[in-house]
RNA sequence: GGGCCGAUAGCUCAGUCAGGGAGAGCAUCUGGCUCUUAACCAGACGGUCGGGGGUUCAAAUCCCCCUCGGCCCGCCA
């Protein structure tokens, strides 16, 4: 379905398989031909259509403006990319991933929410507001960082993005918009586009109605005050400056103010409008492929590559367009401060299952709900039971495992013994102390971790019980409690305390195992004519000041008997 | 108003590009494990495939209309 742009003169015809040819290309429709399981694999067929020089790498492009903290979202921008680019280096092709920062782009408003480089994330009200304001208008790369540790707020946020891609594992190489203007990187583009503004008028013409005589394709950045303003009053393509007058600019529902200065910047000085610029960074990078989000769909992808033919005489790169996700079912904005971070996410989440989640269809939304996260691990661990040939599944789960699982978690596929995962929840669970050997012992009796497990993989497989607890209490759901450290403020009817007494006799005198102990607590409670319930929760109660918890059986086995004895027996 | 993406079991989703059997996991229920307690095993229940129309021997899948959620069609990016 090739997007209609306005004023395009000849719709697209269908064709006789229903679907619609078009000479543009069309975002939504991620590669043809054979069925792929992975839909990176369907992204690479159709970059191995327009590979060029054998000889040069793929290039495969993301980019983001260095606006505020770096969300979730943003890495789509990264982990699209990135799947493309195994998929295409497992075919034996060289690839660069790339990621733009956008970091000449203005200020246009306040984020609500900003971090410092340890993502501490804090208010706007935290630090000078008064100083970012006074910039609304001006380059990131222009404005001090409010938190005095980069060179430029760009650089501050810029420098964030790089950290969180190097914590989801996926090496790139980021390019600072800003260094490629000032190193002269653009302007060839710009001399290019100022030279044929005739064309890129008509050109853009067609998908924005703004666009008249008056319009130059640049903005140049005033000498006084540092804005960007779009009021061009003369091009000198042999001297390669612009002569300019700073004047008001609309940006939103807000007027920023220009000062009023005439004067002649270089092709140095300035930017270019995005829907050039972006095409402009296809050329200078030689860009393959690059995924983008909805909101680029339908407005700057078909303006981009018209503009990037039309222009440039560039065939545009592959493009593929990926859903927004939502967080906890409310849209994500780093201005509005709906947003949670790599950082935060990690906290949550060992990283190969966080890189499984962008491994699911781009083409559909998906909230990311933190309520929910037991599942995605549930599935995370299922998936890679697939991979290892642990579990049946059907042809399309495990062709989906088997591809994808070894470039979400590289260093564990072909091995032959595979990862211990405890579950999820049971991790939560495990999470009510932080005695490594209780831990244990408590996952070895419910079968969570094998007894001859080495000292190293029971390590590894303990690393979820943190991220497990910081979900519990994050959530402050079911999961989150604690062993009670000292005997909770209770008190029971004396047929409960007479049964909880005759219970800690019992284990004291026999040191039961799990299943003699479990069935002893029905026995106990019978014999005193206590409902089975009741005693259950007066034990759930002494030891975890709640009314339910895990197994009772194997979560008293598990623990130091006379630790068991003494709480049963209330005095300690 | 026009264009685009999505909607499949209670929940999370696969299947749609290539038309033919309504699927998975979880949840629920039942049974089992000497046992109501966040573990485990077995089985069962569960669907107008968002709605309507059309094409076809046959439609979740192709075409048209509609509903709902989201994006774009000003500027900016």
């Amino acid at each position: 379905m090739g997007p209609s742009r306005p004023g395009s003169p000849t719709p697209s015809p269908a064709t006789p398989t229903g679907r619609r040819s078009s000479p543009m290309g069309d975002p939504y429709e991620i590669g043809t031909g054979e069925h792929r399981a992975f839909w990176a694999d369907a992204a690479a067929d159709e970059v191995e259509t327009r590979v060029g020089d054998p000889g040069e790498p793929i290039v495969i492009k993301g980019g983001v403006s260095p606006s505020g903290v770096p969300h979730l979202g943003h890495f789509n921008e990264i982990m699209r990319g990135y799947f493309v680019a195994e998929a295409l280096r497992e075919r034996g092709y060289g690839v660069r991933q790339v990621f733009t920062t956008d970091d000449r782009d203005r200020l246009r408003k306040l984020p609500r929410k900003l971090a410092d480089l340890e993502w501490n994330v804090v208010g706007l009200g935290e630090v000078d507001a008064g100083a970012l304001g006074r910039n609304l208008g001006n380059p990131y790369t222009d404005i001090p960082d409010p938190f005095g540790c980069c060179d430029s707020y760009g650089a501050h946020f810029t420098e964030l993005l790089r950290r969180s891609a190097a914590a989801i594992g996926v090496p790139i190489e980021t390019v600072s918009n800003t260094e490629q203007y000032e190193s002269g990187g653009f302007d060839e583009a710009i001399a290019h586009v100022l030279e044929n503004r005739e064309t890129a008028r008509e050109v853009l013409g067609e998908f924005q109605n703004k666009v008249d005589e008056e319009y130059v394709p640049f903005f140049a950045q005033c000498s006084e005050c540092g804005h960007l303003t779009e009021t061009i009053t003369d091009v000198d393509l042999d001297a390669e400056t612009v002569g300019y007058v700073c004047a008001d600019v609309t940006a939103g529902d807000e007027t920023i103010e220009g000062c009023g200065h005439e004067g002649t910047a270089t092709f140095r000085e300035g930017k270019l409008p995005w829907r050039f610029e972006w095409p402009a960074q296809w050329v200078t990078l030689g860009v393959d492929f690059e995924p983008f989000g909805k909101d680029h769909a339908e407005g700057s992808w078909p303006s981009g590559e018209t503009i990037a033919r039309e222009v440039f005489g560039l065939e545009p790169p592959v493009p593929m367009v990926y859903e927004w996700f939502t967080l906890n079912g409310e849209a994500l904005s780093s201005s509005a401060g709906n947003l949670i971070t790599v950082a935060e996410v990690l906290e949550l989440l060992e990283v190969e299952v966080l890189r499984y989640f962008f491994t699911k269809n781009p083409q559909k939304q998906r909230d990311f709900d933190v309520g929910s996260l037991d599942r995605l691990v549930d599935e995370f661990d299922r998936f890679e039971a697939i991979y290892f040939g642990d579990v049946e599944a059907d042809d399309t789960e495990t062709e989906l495992a088997e591809r994808a699982y070894p470039m979400v978690a590289p260093e564990n596929a072909g091995r032959d013994d595979r990862p211990i995962r405890i579950p999820y929840t049971f991790a939560a669970v495990l999470g009510m102390t932080d005695d490594r050997d209780l831990r244990v012992r408590m996952a070895r009796r419910s079968g969570h971790l094998p007894e001859n497990a080495a000292e190293s993989e029971i390590d590894a497989a303990l690393e979820r019980v943190g991220k497990a607890r910081a979900w519990a209490v994050r959530t402050d759901n079911a999961f989150n409690y604690r062993l009670a450290e000292t005997l909770p403020d209770v008190e029971f009817d004396p047929a409960t305390a007479a049964a909880l007494d005759e219970l800690a006799d019992f284990i004291s005198a026999e040191s039961p195992d799990e299943g003699t102990l479990q069935e002893e607590i029905y026995e106990t409670a019978r014999r005193n004519d206590v409902p089975v319930g009741d005693l259950f929760e007066a034990g759930y109660r002494l030891f975890l000041d709640e009314d339910e918890g895990p197994r009772l059986g194997p979560f008293l086995a598990a623990m130091e008997e006379s630790f068991v004895v003494d709480r049963l027996r209330r005095d300690r």
